[in-house]
DNA sequence: CAGGCGTGGTTCAGATTTGAACCAGTTGGA
DNA sequence: TCCAACTGGTTCAAATCTGAACCACGCCTG
């Protein structure tokens, strides 16, 4: 067995920092967004996806590939979203199968809301702890890590 | 009120990637450890740090502080490794009311035994996806955005 | 030395997540 | 036409996480 390619400084630099950011940022974010509007993080991008799609509506599985979540953990949360009267769900006409999840008018005012905070939280976290060009360089990296990672994905098990 | 500021396609960009990667790596990474090692990664992350620690040993509060995790959740977890007879409580004596995590024999094992695939994983996910340069700007970057939200974190509720 | 406050960890109930079934409908080829 | 394989979503039990209480002890001041 050979020898693994341990991280040299550089690298466990990076990697510590990934992580640390990842999980601070996550945390303050879900933070704010608790206080300020009631909503997990995931439950507030389900309904700036929605808002964003065409007819307010999109199927689950679309979703839940945006949202970077398991097939059940969706159907969890709508189902949480449902009963608050945000977001409801209709089938579709193409695929008796298929299910879209639509905002509600309340679902759309309730984002309109929280957005402001959340955004600015978002600055405070991230955008205006760095300069542009700093931004745009994480930005690059990530970017082609997300595409990468989604290339290769493993089929949601759910 | 005044209109919030919102962020620009260069600033949601880099939001959004970081959103996606911060999701992806995550997941990917604990998935490979779950199926190689049987470990969550922040089971993982334990016995890293507890490996690397002074008499492979830290105080929870510490330990829960590197984790970027609540006392609770680290609670949950020691307890969970202990049963697995990874690791072990002992008191503190310099504060009866501190504990100990301290890594046994075994833990140190395991602990072997997962490192070279992980760290294979943390390479193809988000190392070797990017050129030397690439990846010393994300870690500056996500380097300063820690230290920020390290200087400004809530107290642990749990 | 008493009293009040802060800290270190644990406990507990409730919310969420996970992955493995599972059901139903769809699709492609024999 | 029929059937096997696949897909879209849900359900379920088990594992995990979260935050609020809580207990016990340290620390500081009067």
């Amino acid at each position: 067995m050979d020898e693994p390619r341990w991280l040299n400084n550089q690298e466990k630099a990076a990697w510590i920092s990934f992580l640390a950011a990842s999980n601070l940022v996550t945390r303050r974010l879900e933070q704010q967004l608790k206080d300020d509007a009631g909503l997990s993080h995931t439950q507030y991008e389900v309904l700036v996806q929605l808002s964003a799609a065409e007819g307010r509506a999109m199927r689950m599985t679309e979703l839940a590939d945006r949202l970077v979540t398991t097939k059940s953990g969706l159907t969890y949360q709508i189902t949480q979203l449902e009963r608050a009267g945000l977001v409801f769900r209709r089938s579709c006409p193409s695929d008796v199968r298929g299910v879209f999840a639509e905002l509600t008018d309340q679902g759309m005012e309730v984002l309109r809301m929280a957005a402001p905070g959340h955004v600015a939280a978002v600055r405070e976290a991230l955008i205006d702890a760095l300069t542009p060009e700093q931004l745009n360089h994480v930005a690059a990296g990530l970017g082609e890590v997300s595409r990468r990672l989604r290339g290769t994905e493993a089929p949601d098990a759910g």
